[in-house]
DNA sequence: TAAGCTAATGATATCCATTATATATTGACG
DNA sequence: CGTCAATATATAATGGATATCATTAGCTTA
């Protein structure tokens, strides 16, 4: 259908109506600077414009090897911190003229290698990897296939350290610090935590932020106020009853998911927050505002990363063997209403 | 960097270390029908596997005409019924084995027109249109750019008559209705709207399928009660005190976010949802669960949506020339904690 | 007026994979 | 032993655009 009677006029097309030779024809279209007369010129634009001409991509990347889409390569789009960045960064790339390709790993680091690969096949010109959680086992094989990938890999929020293609970090310590300190001075003293898989090197990271806010408030680390789950609603329902049990009077959720798990729960067992229990969240997703009561909440600095990512890319198309340093970049906490004082103080 | 020393292996590579021609690489790697010998067979795939060989799609899509893509002209992707309606098609076009590019409009028709040229010269194999909300005059412009592609082209939410491309459709009439019955069956009388954009077309069938509630339930139409403006929050925070005004006793929100907003600004003075005043909302977008108190509101027939169009697409890439009826799919109304009985009923 | 230069344009290889067609090799059989 | 069929592989056209180099025409200048 559609297509029977309208064929798309190739550049060969725009040639015979003209009269003038392909190469012509692609020099006047592309507005390279060679004499060619202005009488020439307005012709073979004059006929592109009847035959609605548009240059074809593949041919187009084919002859260039460059096609303007960059690859994005995301563990999931379920409505978290990579659903955020994943729309980021393409608005930041749509803006800098370039098409994206959407990925899903579901997590899994074969997938991730797999698509790396993919995308490479599809002709984008760099890719942007937010890689599958992993363990130590599966290192090699990613920085084996970075190492051998033929255009520029941009990494995100995770670095394989023997790889010459940059990364753009987050600084999770930092993050869970700041939540915990917020907490502490609020003067909450026993804070539970609710935190993703406990081999997550962002979730550890993040707890090691929670000690080091403790330890520099002279408040000992007490294990059994620490659950390890996903960084899902369920963990966050589930979670909650025992941690009350440990008589907590803030958790610091790792994940806004999780402190929706938590409101969630709270609400069945008539527990009002901030007013019984305080909640910090992470990584400020966009209805956590919408919440009632907004949720205070470590929020990732998604613009940043985007732009960071941006000029990496546009860089390393440039010139491809210059060396960009890593970079870190810092999150912030948005305090807002699921936080309070602790009673008394 | 990267790419110094290391190319990406060609079929000549493969050719040249295997010491076959290029056809019969070509031929065993895509295991066509053809006589050749097993151990010329086994040869060639052993050194493509050792060059790491992969076709390069770009050149598969020149020779073949197609690329395995489906592109996805969306309004936008902020936090709507299109973001979730992007991420089912994804999962569902995924799932099929198509890679996705997706670009948005900005609810802007040339920019629609534009994407529409971007996505054939991208070499998709066929695209996905959920159009931007546009005035009468630029229909014709509509069904020019889609009966002009040279691709299946499948219409989302909005039907251009004058195009033999089909459609999938949601009945915003049934939707509109569906949530207003539901407040008429617990009561409420005065039923405040706050709609999105006057003119757009599924904005006024929602409003049609209220005026149908009202007047099976003899209810007179009141003007007053109805206000436009966006489909975001602000409209919904900057409406709901007018409304009151008006002493509604409900709101039916023509979108998750207008809800949203009178979520907020009932907040602000101390409105209680649902005791004081029942909310409607429409979409049924992710967070709306998650709100407190969880939105009651009209869900869109997301995974339907998807399923439709996959199917359509697959079966216009297997014969273009079949006819495909325009489908009309239902809304179903997700009762949940923002609406109550009428106080006295 | 012929040599030399420049402006304008054209011919063609190239990118990589597919595939229709062509050629070469082998084996069977009369 | 020659011929034909079946088997195995190669050649070359194709797709659309770019880029390099070649060619032509027209003009200047000695």
């Amino acid at each position: 259908m559609l297509g029977e009677d309208y064929m798309r006029a190739t550049i060969k097309d725009v040639a015979k109506r003209s009269g003038f030779s392909i190469a012509t024809v692609s020099l006047v279209l592309n507005n390279r600077p060679v004499s060619i007369s202005d009488t020439t010129r307005e012709k073979i634009k004059a006929c592109a414009e009847e035959l609605n001409y548009r240059p074809n991509r593949l041919a187009y990347g084919m002859s260039k090897n460059n096609s303007n889409t960059i690859g994005l390569i995301l563990p999931n789009n379920q409505n978290t911190y990579f659903s955020e960045l994943s729309k980021t960064i393409h608005e930041a790339t749509s803006k800098a003229g370039f098409n994206i390709l959407v990925s899903y790993s579901d997590n899994t680091p074969d997938k991730d290698i797999e698509l790396i690969h993919l995308m490479v096949n599809c002709g984008v010109d760099a890719a942007v990897l937010i890689s599958a959680n992993i363990s130590t086992d599966h290192i090699s094989l990613y920085e084996n296939a970075i190492n051998k990938c033929p255009i520029p890999i941009i990494q995100v929020d995770r670095k394989f350290s023997n790889t010459k293609s940059p990364s753009v970090m987050v600084d999770n310590v930092l993050g869970g610090y700041l939540a915990t300190k917020h907490l502490l001075d609020y003067g909450h003293l026993r804070i539970g935590c609710i935190a993703g898989p406990g081999n997550y090197p962002g979730c550890r990271s993040r707890l090691k932020g929670y000690r080091q806010a403790l330890s520099e408030y002279n408040i000992e680390y007490d294990e059994r106020l620490i659950h390890f789950g996903k960084y899902d609603i369920e963990t966050g329902r589930s979670t909650l009853s025992s941690l009350l049990g440990q008589n907590v009077s803030a958790i610091f959720a790792l994940s806004d998911m999780i402190a929706y798990g938590v409101y969630k729960e709270a609400c069945l067992y008539n527990i009002k927050i901030p007013d019984d229990i305080s909640v910090v969240g992470y990584d400020d997703v966009f209805f956590s505002d919408l919440e009632n009561p907004p949720l205070t909440t470590v929020a990732q600095p998604v613009r940043f990363i985007a732009l960071s990512v941006i000029n990496k890319i546009t860089a390393l198309l440039e010139d491809s063997s210059v060396l960009l340093p890593d970079e870190f970049l810092v999150p912030v906490l948005k305090v807002r209403g699921s936080t309070r004082k602790y009673p008394g103080k």
